[in-house]
DNA sequence: CGGGGCTCCTGTGCGC
DNA sequence: TGCGCACAGGAGCCCC
């Protein structure tokens, strides 16, 4: 499931491919994925930037509104140049017997750009969802977003702070908490309180300093090595050329459990908290 | 406040 | 072979 190194990647991608195109015609074929009114709000909307908050993908448009999404789950957005061909160097891939790299059966909204290329919005499950806002809703929910990991915001201090905010959470559901951090969903909670040796049901406010200090490096660690591998594919995400993502190959926890932990070679385990799967070592997470 | 459960949705993989 | 069901889970929502 696309978490910030997924968004990110995507994000890289359509910054070079869709920033000065102008949005000609949208087919919205689920309807409830998309704001009221879509189809008629983006037509002739020129996209003036591309960027991040959160796991929310920003598309500014020149006019003072955004077009923002959400990958969710299973969402997958995919630029297709004039020629039909996802741009970027990238092997097409197939997820579930279907070419990502054109519109198939998962295709739930098609943006056509005027001068052609188009931005094809796959998604199995339909969670994710694309919407159109005015500066002022704009501003109220980027607001709504805690602290953004690799940013130089985000200071030892600054967790600290924030840990405090809530300090009777247990870390793993505190660290998938958008209001406090955010990017951060199940698969870099796990890899994170691993890499970090913490156990994901200890309390916010139990973490000792050395420990507060030694997860917030594995935090930024395991975000930034996933970045650059073009995130983690896991499922069905891919980038907006249709490339899988290579961090899939370093987890070390995550969709592991019943397995031999790499470290100490306990059998790892497996706990449904908050009502997702997380995966631990009970020997060397503490 | 925390915890639990439900909801949206659909493909996959299991047991029988 | 095929049916039924649990499972995957981001995030909003509800209730206790």
């Amino acid at each position: 499931m696309p978490e910030l190194p997924e968004v990110q990647t995507v994000v890289n991608h359509l910054a070079n491919k869709i920033i000065g195109k102008v949005f000609l015609v949208a087919q919205v074929k689920a309807p409830k994925m998309v704001s009221h009114n879509f189809a008629a709000q983006i037509k002739n909307a020129r996209v003036s930037g591309v960027s991040r908050r959160g796991k929310m993908i920003i598309i500014t448009l020149a006019d003072g509104r955004y077009l923002l999404s959400h990958l969710k789950m299973t969402g997958q957005m995919i630029y297709l140049d004039k020629l039909g061909k996802a741009s970027g160097g990238g092997h097409p891939i197939t997820f579930t017997g279907f070419d990502v790299t054109k519109p198939n059966q998962f295709t739930r909204i098609i943006l056509d750009f005027k001068n052609g290329g188009q931005l094809l919005f796959h998604d199995i499950r339909k969670f994710g969802w694309l919407k159109i806002v005015n500066t002022q809703q704009f501003q109220q929910i980027v607001s709504k977003y805690g602290v953004e990991p690799l940013t130089q915001e985000f200071s030892l201090n600054k967790f600290k702070e924030i840990l405090a905010k809530r300090p009777k959470l247990k870390i793993k559901q505190f660290l998938m908490e958008q209001g406090l951090i955010a990017g951060i969903g199940n698969i870099y909670a796990d890899e994170s309180l691993f890499d970090s040796s913490i156990h994901p049901l200890r309390p916010a406010f139990k973490l000792k300093d050395e420990e507060i200090k030694g997860l917030r490096q594995s935090i930024i660690k395991k975000l930034r090595q996933a970045i650059k591998l073009g995130g983690t594919s896991v499922n069905t995400f891919v980038s907006a050329s249709g490339e899988r993502g290579g961090f899939v190959a370093k987890l070390k926890v995550y969709q592991r459990g019943g397995q031999p932990c790499l470290r100490c070679h306990s059998i790892l385990s497996k706990i449904k908290l908050g009502g997702r799967g997380t995966v631990f070592c009970s020997n060397c997470q503490k």
